[in-house]
DNA sequence: TGAAATTCTTGATATTTATCAATTCTGTGC
DNA sequence: GCACAGAATTGATAAATATCAAGAATTTCA
């Protein structure tokens, strides 16, 4: 299994190799630079991307200051699914962190994928759903969670991240100031 | 078209009149009593329903307290999604505030849909898809706003819950304490 | 390399929200 | 109507987090 075919049976699940491959195949591999953006808010987002290699950073501007959502890493995918889905204008600002090596497909390549593999809107229902569990846990980390233990949780979850990302952008996703971040921190420390 | 039809039509969007009508057949209309629960928390969760009248409240037990994730109104549907789309057992329970009327599918027919109408997958996919999007927005609520704008955001979108609900539960699922929210609630009027 | 820019940390203080305890209010059943 | 239980409010205080300002550390890039 190539490593593309890897990330896609991560979320997608396909049952049988050659669907896998039919999928894969409509994925191209690009580059983006550090800084460069996939997607500006008010834009529609046409292309759901597989990272593999680099950090691409979600976030989207309140009044005066932005508001970091997620931290894509590699192995994860990036897009803006209410956008992608509907064609309405992207709520978000997906912006490079870094180089990235990246696996493409558009909007139209995608919605495509149902004449080739039968199973397709099923396997697509499932990939939905998995990422609304995925945001169902981020809404609870907010209800049950103080900001300490969801500090605590993505150290647990992602320390790398705090090698590789600015700490106001983790501070922002994690819903506090980056002097809050900073004095939990040295709290974990000592 | 039949209320419930059009509840149906609210979420799926249907293109079909016969395929909704052959959507709708699936539901059947069953009361539950006030207290009564539809699911508990470890249970797998086997049923959708859409709500005719009455309210139900959506819980989990966190610690020696219990956190309100949602209150569900007439016209919304109630299920745990995860629960019922993957069978994987119940991080919540749902339980009616009041006596409620309820139009019901349970999961057998639900998975069945696929084979009476051929566009389900399809619009089963942009169910989920706009679930996820509300959930986004309650994601957002938490990042972009701070307590006191959440409780003004519900005061905007459902006042009749604030009549409705012990307003304990309203609190929780805002993500407050019951005095804060009797303190905004004061200031507000004032 | 070194200067400039950005990021991070730290301290002092203000604001927000939680906690605990005591009433008050409201609805329910007798 | 009255007593009771649950719910809501209020007050006093504590804890958590934000804000503002200054300085230290790090990164960027000419």
């Amino acid at each position: 299994m190539t490593e593309l075919e890897q990330y896609i049976q991560n979320y997608f699940d396909v049952g049988e190799d050659k669907d896998l491959a039919a999928i894969a195949s409509c994925f191209v591999p690009n580059e983006v630079r550090k800084g460069d953006y996939l997607l500006k808010e008010g834009r529609i987002c046409n292309q759901l991307s597989f990272i593999h290699s680099g950090l691409i950073r979600i976030y989207a501007i309140k009044g005066d200051k932005e508001v970091t959502q997620w931290i894509s890493t590699p192995g994860y995918f990036v897009t803006d699914l209410a956008s992608f889905t509907f064609g309405t204008p992207a709520r978000w600002n997906m912006q490079a962190l870094t180089d990235c090596e990246l696996y493409t497909i558009d909007r139209e390549r995608y919605n495509k994928l149902g004449e080739a593999v039968p199973q397709w809107h099923q396997l697509e229902k499932l990939f939905i759903a998995k990422c609304f569990i995925i945001l169902e846990e981020r809404v609870n980390s907010h209800l049950f969670m103080t900001a300490e233990e969801r500090y605590q949780q993505l150290v647990a979850k992602q320390p790398e991240l705090f090698n590789q990302v600015p700490l106001q952008y983790l501070a922002s996703m994690l819903g506090m100031t980056p002097e809050t971040l900073s004095r939990l921190r040295k709290k974990a420390i000592s």
